[in-house]
DNA sequence: AATTTTCATTTGTCAGACAATTAAAAGTCT
DNA sequence: AGACTTTTAATTGTCTGACAAATGAAAATT
């Protein structure tokens, strides 16, 4: 591993680059223990706290773990579903929020996701997983329930639901998507009558689990994101209504 | 912003953290700049070095991105798909080749969720997309084609597919769980009998979406899935019996 | 044999310095 | 006055050298 100090990248981001490179290329391997921050520094030829920034770069990323003390050091980390899974929801929900991505797309494509685990869900699900979306849309009843308590429910019961395919790769990919939406969906306030209406779609997929009905489940999520959408635009529109007539009526001060 | 010195992780992973909390949290926008490097020191109490780590962490994560010079600094990053899209592929490739997730499970979440774009590649696929996909299934007949070559056409191929679908969010994670599958995928070896399976499947594909029939997309791509799923089962068998051969000729000397 | 102490190694943090870069401000020339 | 050049101040990138804190191994002690 060597850098090109010809590059105009810094020194640090080309060490990482290069330690990263051999991680994804297999020539490190999960708990290999990296050479000391002060060996590093004398094969790169450079000093220690440079090596230190390209670490902190690795760290960041979940790719190594590092220990104090002597036969300490940077291990390569095992990268688990929950870091990858966590790491994913940053990303994501920054890519939205910073990309004015519109409400529509992001619930189309979160639900099309969704729906691509019905198959599987139908065919796997266990008892538990039901028991579990039947407990949240027992809880989503509730009146006195917070506008926070009633998104979190949502997230439990969808997540239940992608659980049932039992698929982990299925999982890690839509729990992202599902929370990345979280902020998102956040802005709308669920007045009384739609969370009536959304409980009887969440019945309707529970039900549909419960027989095992593929297509069922298919299409009570259709609805569920058709009826999302639509909430959505009245809300943006009304928020929208709302701006103009401020505007307006500072133009007439 | 603070830091606690009583917590018993890194100044710098905290720094980093309560920054990158500012950001997700909308406290600091896009293109904002932060504070200099020796303002960060004195505001969190810490030395520059130790601010430094902090931002290397945050720039691992493309959260930042610095310049150097009078009014340079360090600066809010916009995210874009690309970027976002690069991180994701790493951290799925890596989980995927540390955490040996079967091939079926790997393959079977792949091809469901190139299914759920099915209902809208059919609708807004365009003529473009659909020649792009033509294009690449011509190259798949040429006899002369490495492993490599037909690999990289057949990523172009579904890639077309799944742009179709005219949904970038849709885009983002698709291409992400294609193209992380991909080292599995080239653990195959596809002889000339296979390969003419699968362009016969893909045509299968490009027909359905030329005629916006969504049901014959989803069940030529659960075909595909299955011969997939299949043809690895058979390489996977194949060289667990070698292996197997070779440790009985071990054992026997 | 069990426990305690010492010790070498390694990461975490700091202070201070200089080089490289860069855009604004000041100066200079036509 | 306007175009060009030079200066300057701010800021990141890197280095040196140092000390603190943690930690497991080895040595010493009971």
């Amino acid at each position: 591993m060597k850098i090109d100090p010809t590059k105009n990248a810094d020194y640090s981001a080309q060490i990482a680059k290069a330690i990263r490179d051999a991680i994804i290329g297999g020539q490190l391997n999960v708990n290999d223990r990296l050479p000391s921050e002060a060996e590093l520094a004398e094969q790169f030829e450079v000093s220690r706290p440079t090596v230190r920034e390209a670490l902190k770069r690795l760290a960041a990323q979940s790719l190594i773990r590092t220990q104090r003390g002597a036969f300490g050091g940077a291990f390569i980390n095992q990268i688990s579903y929950e870091e990858a899974h966590s790491q994913q929801i940053t990303t994501s929900t920054l890519l939205l929020s910073m990309n004015d991505v519109s409400f529509d797309v992001a619930c189309e494509a979160r639900f099309a996701l969704e729906r691509s685990c019905a198959p599987f869900a139908a065919q796997r699900r266990t008892a538990d997983q039901l028991a579990t979306m039947r407990a949240e849309i027992h809880r989503q009843t509730q009146p006195g329930l917070s506008d926070e308590g009633w998104c979190a429910s949502d997230v439990t019961f969808h997540r239940a639901l992608v659980e049932s395919a039992h698929n982990v790769i299925l999982s890690y990919q839509l729990a992202g998507a599902v929370e990345a939406m979280q902020p998102l969906m956040n802005m709308i306030t669920f007045t009384a009558r739609n969370r009536e209406k959304i409980i009887s779609l969440h019945t309707d997929i529970a039900d549909a689990l419960e027989q095992r009905n593929q297509q069922q489940i298919e299409h009570a999520l259709l609805a569920l994101s058709d009826y999302t959408k639509n909430l959505a635009d009245n809300v943006f529109a009304a928020k929208q209504k709302n701006k103009t007539d401020i505007d307006n009526q500072k133009a007439q001060t």
